[in-house]
DNA sequence: ACCTGAACACCGTTCAAGT
DNA sequence: ACCTGAACACCGTTCAAGT
């Protein structure tokens, strides 16, 4: 009889409960939507419960955060495993993928990238998930210099170059400072594809390029 | 006997003296430490003086971005002006300079792109001065295409992305993702001027930019 | 171990009232 | 016009208490 119906401890991982929580009413409320309380009412449990699996609000954010950043790296990754030869199209495909990722969650970017958290004094496992969205770019790098198609200049220069390109457009989009540019998804990505391969040419001429 | 000592009206310009408050309390502490309760405080009034002058918090946090984003725009303007005859050198310069407000406030910074402000449904005023960050790349571009030295393309194309690989490094640099490569001031320096000469050559081998 | 309810010091915002 | 004080419905966090 105490087995069946509603388990005596709610889910049995409130925790993973909470952080799905809390990411549904970001993504539909935003992030000042998000209190503790609510994210525990949306649960079903009192709003003190969640100190049981966090600290405070913070550590709750990084745990969602933690998530988002996972989501994040996991599709640009499949995008760079379509392509596994060329690593100029490895480039250009996760590169799409990355600013399609906040054009279609920009409250979760605005939670990765806007500074709400302190990534200086981050949870060791929310540091790794934001390191391997770096990662990533860095093997496409390696993947083209050992192909033989990109400059030969210390990796991490020109995964910062490109990371920063990406990231930046990605945010400038998301965040509605390039609304004229780009209002639908494909603008964006017709916009993303042009910015890849300026990143990839540069924009001086030839000949100036001494 | 009435006009020396306190004015009767405080400053006589409350609105200014909360956006300066507001500005204070965000260096200081950061935006979550930023109430409308504590900058009326601040300034010395009531709790419910600044909706005299603000609608609400947003409007208050918009008026404090604005002054901000003109802050941003004054000083990459400066450093265009320095080098009016080199569009290189331009390029350079008010990249490192629109980097260091960056890193040198970071709140600010975080406030101006960090999602907090929907520059969508933004303030006239404040898309405006949006926008002047904008416009000073443009010009930027429309030089060095006037001196032959950019390749021949839309210059909205090359302004976007030149834009978004320096927007993203100091959103990068300044939100501790990079803490590793830019500690100092003179490493984000080195490593701004490396990504804009980047930026300008681009990252594909010569043979292969087809 | 896991959860609750009362309590505390805060918020943003509204509204009637004062000069 | 410009500002105040009380009031309301919220927060995050703590703590003693319950199973």
């Amino acid at each position: 009889m105490s087995t069946n119906g509603q388990r005596p401890y709610h889910h049995g991982d409130l925790r993973r409960a909470l952080i799905q929580a809390g990411s549904k009413i970001i993504e539909e409320r935003g992030l000042a939507g998000l209190s503790l309380r609510e994210v525990a009412r949306v649960a079903g449990v009192s709003h003190t419960a969640p100190y049981r699996h966090f600290q405070d609000k913070a550590d709750l954010l990084a745990a969602i955060a933690q998530v988002g950043f996972e989501q994040l790296t996991d599709e640009a990754g499949k995008a760079v495993q379509l392509h596994n030869h060329d690593p100029r199209k490895q480039f250009v495909a996760a590169s799409i993928q990355y600013i399609l990722f906040g054009v279609r969650n920009p409250r979760m970017a605005h939670l990765l990238f806007g500074g709400i958290i302190n990534m200086r004094t981050a949870p060791r496992v929310l540091k790794q998930a934001s390191w391997a969205a770096f990662q990533l770019v860095e093997t496409i790098i390696n993947n083209g210099k050992r192909a033989g198609i990109f400059i030969d200049r210390d990796t991490m220069a020109l995964a910062v170059t490109t990371w920063s390109g990406i990231h930046g457009l990605a945010q400038l989009i998301s965040g509605g400072y390039l609304s004229r540019l780009a209002a639908t998804e494909r603008q964006v990505e017709t916009l993303g594809k042009m910015v890849c391969e300026l990143l990839l040419t540069g924009i001086l001429k030839p000949d100036d390029k001494k």
